[in-house]
RNA sequence: GCGCCAGUAGCUCAGCUGGAUAGAGCAACGCCCUUCUAAGGCGUGGGUCGGGGGUUCGAAUCCCUCCUGGCGCGCCA
C-alpha cells in the first residue's frame, strides 16, 4: 500500500488547502524523529495567505477523524508531521511480504517487451574490466524487468567485423603456431602492432586479409570462426559465473547483409546528401555534427550498422523499449542515430535509449587498451576474488562445507557488486584492493546479512499469529518501512536504468537489520516477542535474497 | 573553439523533480563476543557541498558565470 498517497488524499479531502498546490507536498520524514511522513506548509503560504505555521495547525485542528492507518498528527514549526499507526502497518507490510513467500515470483506478466543490448564484447579481444560495466549493469537490468513483468531480451551486440580481424589473420599466419587461445591471440594482436610501426607492409597484408574475410576466402574464414570459437568458449565461462544470460548474439557481422535496405530507404525520404564525397543525414536543425551513412568509397559506417540492428530488433521482438548499455563515449552517436530514426518517421524512435556508463582506468595511470597489452583481465580478478574468500573461510569459518562454492559466490558477489555499487554514470579507477574488500558497504556485507537470518531461522521458525505490537519500535519499524519500500524501489531502478539505487536500498535494509539483530534479542523466552521477530527475519531474509538476485548476487545460507 | 557529463569528509560514494541539525562506508582512534554468524554493532574526530553571483520563506539540489577534470565533435567502432 502507498502510505504516502492515502494520506495525501486524506489531506486533501480535509478542503482546507488548495489541491493543486497541496498535491506532491507531502514526503516522508528524514527523520523518524519527525514521524513517518510529513507535510511542510511553507509552499502553501502564498496561495491561502497565511504563515506555514498558522496553516499547519489550522490543518491538525480539523484532523479529528483520522484514517485507520494514522495514528496521531503534530504540527511543529510550520511542518504537520504524521505518525502511522504501526501496528497496522507491520501487519499489512508483512502480510503482503509473507505473501510473496520465499521465492519473489515475477509480477504479472505486462505484454512488453524490452531488448537490452549489454556486454557486447569484441572478438579475439580479452574480456577486461572495462567490460564489467555493460555486462552486470545490462544483466542486473534484464533481471529487475523480468521481474517487473517484462519479457526481456538480452542481446550481446559482438564487435566481430572490421579490419582489427584482418590484422590478427596476418599475424597469425606469420607468427602463430599451432592451437591458439585468447591469450596467444592477444600476443599476435600486440605484436603486429609493434612491428607494424616499424613496417608498413604489414597494413597492407592486414587489408588483404580482411577483404578475403569478405570474400568468404575458406582459409581466412576457416581462422575467423577459430578465433570466434575460442572467444565465445572462453567468455562464456565468465558469463557462467557472474549469472549473466543472452537471447541473441547477433553482432556486426550478423548486420552485414542488411545495411542496404536503410540507405534506400533513407534516399527515398530524400535524408540523405552528398557531402565531400560521403552520404549524410544532415542534423544542422538539431545542433548536432552529421550521421555519416556512406563512406566515399560506399562502404558502410558505424551508425549505418546500428539503423540495420534497430530495425531489425524492432522487427524481430516488437520491442516497447530498446536499451543500449554502452559507454557514454558512444553519447552523440545514440543521440544521432535516434534522432536519423525518428526522422524517418518511426515513432517507435522514441523507445530507443542509450543507458551510459563511465569510463575504467587503471589506478596509477594507464587507460585499458588492447593494442599495448595493458589489460586487467575479468577472470584474473575474479580469481584473485576467490581466493582471497577461500583464505578468509578458512580463518573464520574451517568447518563450512561447500566452502569451495561458497567462495566462488562471494568473490564473484564482491566483484559485481562493485561494479554496481555507484551511479553508472561515474568514472571508475579500477583498484584490486578495493574490489577485494569486503568490509562495510560490499557484497560480501549483504551475504553475511542473509547468512546471519539463516542462521536465526535454522535455529527457530515462525509460526501462527503475530502480536504485531512487538514491531512498532523504532529498530524494528524502520525495517517494516523498508520492506515496504521494495518493489517501488525496483520499479524507480527500471525507471532510471540504474541498478545502484536496489544496491543502496539492499544494503540499507542489510544496515537496518544489523541494528536490530544487535539490539534485540531474536529468540527469547518472550513467546510473543520471539514468534513476531522471526517473521520480520524471514521477510528480510527473502527480501535480501530476492534483491540480492536482481543485482546477481548468490545468497549462500552460510558462510 | 563548440557540445555533453562530473566536482559533497583524507579516500570511495549517497542525497540533486528545493524543506527541519548535509548522511553512509573505508582509513584513524576507543569500546562491545560465557546467549541467535565480530565478514557485525556502538562511539570519537573529520565538511567554505569546486569558487562567485542570483531566484526563494528556505538552495548540495533550480538559474547565470567562472575554475578543474573526463568524454565527444565526418569518412574507426
Amino acid at each position: 500500500m502507498d502510505y504516502l498517497k492515502i494520506t495525501e488524499e486524506y489531506i486533501i479531502s480535509k478542503g482546507i488547502t488548495p489541491e493543486a498546490e497541496t498535491r506532491g507536498l507531502l514526503v516522508y520524514s528524514q527523520d523518524i524523529k519527525n514521524g513517518d511522513c510529513c507535510l511542510p506548509c511553507f509552499k502553501l503560504s502564498k496561495a491561502m495567505r497565511m504563515s506555514p505555521v498558522m496553516i499547519s495547525d489550522k490543518l491538525r485542528d480539523g484532523m479529528t477523524d483520522l484514517p485507520s492507518h494514522i495514528q496521531r498528527v503534530e504540527s511543529v514549526n510550520g511542518y504537520l508531521n504524521f505518525y502511522f499507526d504501526r501496528k497496522a502497518m507491520a501487519k499489512e507490510v508483512l502480510g503482503v511480504m509473507l505473501a510473496k513467500g520465499d521465492k519473489f515470483e515475477p509480477m504479472e506478466p505486462n505484454g512488453k517487451t524490452v531488448c537490452i543490448d549489454y556486454s557486447s564484447i569484441n572478438i579475439a579481444k580479452p574480456f577486461h574490466i572495462g567490460h564489467l560495466s555493460s555486462t552486470v549493469i545490462g544483466g542486473s537490468l534484464h533481471r529487475i524487468f523480468r521481474y517487473l513483468g517484462y519479457s526481456a531480451v538480452g542481446i550481446n551486440h559482438l564487435g566481430d567485423w572490421g579490419t582489427q580481424f584482418g590484422k590478427l589473420l596476418t599475424a597469425y599466419f606469420k607468427w602463430g603456431k599451432g592451437e591458439q587461445t585468447m591469450d596467444s591471440l592477444l600476443e599476435l594482436y600486440v605484436r603486429f602492432h609493434k612491428e607494424a610501426e616499424q613496417d608498413d607492409s604489414l597494413n597492407d597484408e592486414a587489408r588483404m586479409w580482411f577483404k578475403k574475410i569478405e570474400d568468404k576466402d575458406e582459409k581466412a574464414t576457416a581462422a575467423y570462426e577459430e578465433f570466434k570459437r575460442i572467444t565465445l568458449e572462453e567468455v562464456t565461462k565468465v558469463y557462467d559465473r557472474l549469472g549473466i544470460k543472452f537471447d541473441s548474439y547477433n553482432g556486426e557481422a550478423f548486420f552485414n547483409d542488411k545495411m542496404q535496405p536503410v540507405v534506400d530507404e533513407l534516399k527515398s525520404k530524400n535524408l540523405l546528401t552528398p557531402s565531400d564525397g560521403a552520404m549524410i543525414v544532415s542534423l544542422d536543425e538539431y545542433d548536432m555534427p552529421p550521421c555519416l551513412i556512406l563512406r566515399s568509397d560506399g562502404a558502410s559506417l558505424y551508425a549505418t550498422r546500428d539503423l540495420a540492428c534497430a530495425f531489425y530488433r524492432k522487427n524481430t521482438y516488437n520491442f516497447d523499449k530498446n536499451l543500449y548499455v554502452v559507454a557514454y563515449q558512444q553519447n552523440l552517436h545514440f543521440k544521432q542515430v535516434f534522432k536519423v530514426l525518428e526522422l524517418m518517421g518511426h515513432e517507435w524512435a522514441k523507445d530507443c535509449v542509450h543507458v551510459p556508463f563511465g569510463m575504467v582506468s587503471i589506478e596509477g595511470g594507464g587507460s585499458l587498451s588492447t593494442r599495448s597489452g595493458n589489460v586487467v583481465k575479468l577472470v584474473d580478478v575474479i580469481n584473485t576474488a576467490v581466493e582471497k574468500t577461500k583464505a578468509i573461510i578458512a580463518d573464520k569459518n574451517p568447518e563450512l562445507e561447500n566452502a569451495d562454492e561458497t567462495a566462488e559466490a562471494i568473490g564473484v558477489g564482491a566483484v559485481v557488486f562493485g561494479a554496481l555499487s555507484s551511479s553508472r554514470i561515474k568514472d571508475i579507477v579500477f583498484s584490486l584492493d578495493k574490489a577485494l574488500n569486503f568490509d562495510g558497504e560490499t557484497g560480501p556485507y549483504l551475504q553475511y546479512t542473509h547468512a546471519r537470518c539463516c542462521s536465526v531461522l535454522s535455529k527457530a521458525q515462525p509460526s501462527g499469529e503475530v502480536d504485531y505490537s512487538q514491531l512498532t519500535d523504532d529498530d524494528t519499524f524502520a525495517l517494516v518501512r523498508r520492506l515496504n519500500a521494495f518493489d517501488d524501489t525496483v520499479r524507480i531502478v527500471a525507471d532510471r536504468y540504474e541498478p545502484s539505487i536496489l544496491t543502496r536500498y539492499l544494503i540499507d535494509l542489510a544496515q537496518e537489520f544489523n541494528k536490530f539483530y544487535i539490539a534485540h534479542r531474536i529468540i527469547s523466552d518472550d513467546k510473543d516477542a520471539t514468534n513476531a521477530r522471526l517473521w520480520i527475519t524471514r521477510a528480510v531474509k527473502n527480501t535480501l535474497k530476492n534483491g540480492m538476485e536482481l543485482i546477481l548476487l548468490k545468497a549462500p545460507e552460510k558462510m
